[in-house]
DNA sequence: AGTCTATGCTCAC
DNA sequence: TGAGCCTAGACTA
């Protein structure tokens, strides 16, 4: 589900909800009981992510939680609902506040509204609220990890990666992660720097490259298509042959998307669309982006046909028209 | 109702 | 290289 916008969404969510509370930490599933055990009853310290990577501190030991490819978090309770946490582009309004007293309400009214009392936030690519009656809710699904405070709870379910680490493996894995704009150690010059060293010097794909979590953290598959399809670039040339001009524009071009993907919760790979087509594009994937998911359509640059390919056994998207 | 697929990573072989 | 994770939306019937 998540590329690194949504975790860095994650992360904010346990910031303004969690961090200075104590928390009950179980593993209604079992699978993280011994895991659970040693985080529960500790005050809530931290909360940061680095690429796809969610670090959450337990005041000496972290909670170190990847998603991979479905895993996803639920959060209930008087959790915050703030515009900047959630989208302010009107999906929560549709699925969202019905049930909690706001029926009729307009598409923007989470902005005056603020917070239902209870509220489900379910957190990813389709962010939905709704009202809960119970505090707290029973665990839906498989829940490998439980984090309730007073207020609020977390549920995570069919994560890859669920797991205590200390101070000494923490720092390991920030090491063996490449640079991400948006992590709170990052300087942003050496970031770019730190990418470019890296991608400028190595010889494959440059479409594998931005897919390597020790190269840039936080890319997935469809920041990767649309990146380089925005940049006009073959995913097959190395890194080497790329030009430096070239490296800093795909980085900052990710900087760019990757803002608008936290702040918007949604990966909008298409700039500037407005009115009708910026609903079409909200409702549908295939009028979401460039070439992700549109393989044998018309490039909607050049009318090539959108191709598709396998590459590191994952789906490369490109133009062969104008990705050159 | 059932089938397919997925924005990702780890581990076994 | 392939299975597992074991969810959930999109799609088929």
């Amino acid at each position: 589900m998540p590329e690194g916008h949504s975790v860095h969404r994650i992360a904010r969510q346990f910031r303004a909800n969690f961090v200075g509370r104590t928390a009950a930490v179980s593993s209604p599933q079992g699978r993280f009981a011994v895991g659970a055990a040693e985080l529960d009853g500790r005050e809530i310290t931290t909360s940061d992510a680095i690429g796809k990577h969610l670090l959450v501190g337990f005041d000496g030991p972290t909670l170190h939680v990847h998603l991979g490819i479905y895993g996803a978090w639920d959060f209930a309770g008087a959790i915050s609902l703030d515009p900047t946490i959630l989208a302010a582009d009107g999906r929560m309004g549709q699925t969202g506040m019905r049930g909690a007293g706001t029926e009729g309400e307009s598409e923007d009214s989470i902005h005056s509204i603020g917070a239902p009392r209870l509220t489900r936030l379910r957190a990813g690519e389709h962010e939905t609220a709704t009202a809960v009656t119970v505090f707290p809710p029973d665990p839906i699904g498989q829940v490998r990890v439980r984090i309730l405070t007073d207020t609020a709870v977390a549920d995570l379910r069919g994560p890859t990666v669920c797991e205590v680490l200390d101070d000494r493996q923490v720092e390991a894995l920030a090491q063996r992660l490449g640079p991400d704009p948006e992590a709170p150690t990052e300087s942003k010059r050496r970031a770019e720097e730190r990418f470019v060293e890296r991608a400028s010097r190595s010889n494959q794909p440059i479409g594998q490259l931005l897919m390597d979590q020790s190269v840039v953290a936080g890319i997935g598959n469809v920041y990767r298509a649309e990146l380089l399809f925005r940049a006009a670039i073959d995913p097959h040339r190395a890194g080497s042959q790329l030009t430096d001009d070239e490296l800093r524009g795909l980085w900052r071009d990710w900087v760019k998307l990757l803002r608008i993907g936290v702040e918007t919760g949604q990966m909008l790979t298409i700039d500037g669309l407005r009115g009708a087509r910026r609903a079409a594009a909200l409702a549908n994937r295939a009028d979401r982006h460039w070439v992700y998911k549109r393989e044998g359509l018309p490039c909607r640059r050049c009318g090539t046909a959108i191709a598709l390919e396998t590459m590191q056994g994952r789906k490369l998207y490109w133009c062969p028209g104008c990705q050159l």
